[in-house]
DNA sequence: TATTGTTATACTCTATAACTATA
DNA sequence: TATAGTTATAGAGTATAACAATA
C-alpha cells in the first residue's frame, strides 16, 4: 500500500500483472470448454494452415519436438485434430482439423469474445482503440510476432523460478 | 498471417502476449543478478513490510504455506532475508532484509527502471502517460492488488496446461 | 484444540536422449 | 547420413499431508 501509493506501477510491471491475470481468466473459460488454452493456441495454429506438420508448430512455439507430439495427442484422442501421413514425404504429418472441431471452434471464438468484453468492460470504445494502438506499437518495437503467445517459456534466457511473484517496477 | 491481417488482436490478447514477454525480458534481466522473478518480488514484498510472517506471504501471494518455506530458503541461505523468531508468538518469524540486501534493493532498482525504459521505448512520454491510465483502470476494474503479480497459479481454478500458447483473440 | 512453519511425498510439466521410420 | 516423430527418462516446480513446536 505504502509502495503503491508512492512509487506508481510502471507500464511493464502493469502489462505483466494485467497479462498473466487475462491469461488465468482466459484459462478459466477455456477450461469450461475442456480446453486448455494450449490446446485453443494449438488449433488455431492449425486451423490457420492446415496440413502444416509438428515440426513447423514446434519451430513456431519454440518448444522441442518431443512436446509437440504431447500437445498433439489429446487432441488426436478427442478427434479434434487428424494426423494425416503426408503422400510427398511419409516421415511426416500433415495436420487437420475433424469436421468435428468445427463446432468447437465456435465454442472458442464466442468464449474469447465474452472474454474481451469482460476485460475491457471499464473502457469505451474509444479508449478501447486507443489501448489496443498502444500496446501494438509495443508489440511491433519488441518483436512480437502477432498471434503467438509466449506462454511463459521464454524467448530469453528463461531461469528457473519465473512465474512467481513481480515482474517489474 | 492471414488472421492477423484479417482479425486484429484485442487489446486481452495483446495484454497477455506483451505481459508474458514483458516478464521473460524482465527475468533476463534479474538473473544478471543470481536472482529469479520470484526472489525480485519477495525482497520487495518484505522490504514493503519488515517483520511480516511467512503466512502473511503466502496468502498474498495465493501459494500454500509450505512454498513459501522453500521460496524463502534460498535468501535466507544468500544471506539476504533473516528470520528472527517472533518475541511475543515463537510459532511465527518476523522477516527482515539483511544490511547486505540494500545493495541488491539498489540493483533492483536500476534494473527495473531499465526495463521499463527499454520495453516503452517506442511510446513518447504522453503516450506512455497514456498507457498507464488505462492499464490502471482495467487493473482496478478486474480488482488486481496494485504491485502484486499473480504469476501463472492463478486466481482463477487454473486447468492443467495453461502457460503455453494462445491466450484470447 | 488451533496455528506457524517444516519435511516428506506425489504429481505435473518440460527438456534431453535414444529410438523408429523414412528419405 | 539426415529428418519427422515417438518413447523413456530425468529434473524442476508445486501442492497435499503428516509432523514439530508453540499457543
Amino acid at each position: 500500500m505504502t509502495e503503491s501509493r508512492n512509487h506508481p506501477m510502471g507500464a511493464a510491471f502493469l502489462l505483466a500483472q494485467l497479462g498473466a491475470h487475462a491469461a488465468n481468466r482466459f484459462a478459466a473459460r477455456t477450461a469450461e470448454l475442456g480446453l486448455s488454452p494450449a490446446d485453443v493456441g494449438l488449433l488455431r495454429m492449425i486451423a490457420a494452415r492446415p496440413g502444416r506438420s509438428q515440426q513447423s508448430l514446434a519451430e513456431d512455439l519454440g518448444v522441442v519436438p518431443s512436446r509437440v507430439t504431447s500437445l498433439i495427442d489429446p487432441l488426436d484422442r478427442a478427434g479434434l485434430v487428424e494426423r494425416r501421413r503426408s503422400t510427398g514425404d511419409r516421415r511426416n504429418y500433415e495436420l487437420h482439423l475433424t469436421p468435428d472441431a468445427a463446432r468447437v471452434m465456435d465454442d472458442i471464438a464466442r468464449t474469447a469474445m465474452a472474454h474481451e468484453a469482460d476485460f475491457t468492460s471499464a473502457l469505451d470504445p474509444d479508449q478501447r482503440k486507443q489501448l489496443i494502438a498502444l500496446l501494438t506499437v509495443i508489440a511491433e518495437d519488441q518483436g512480437l510476432s502477432p498471434g503467438v503467445h509466449p506462454g511463459y517459456r521464454g524467448s530469453s534466457p528463461r531461469p528457473p523460478g519465473a512465474g512467481t511473484s513481480s515482474g517489474c517496477h
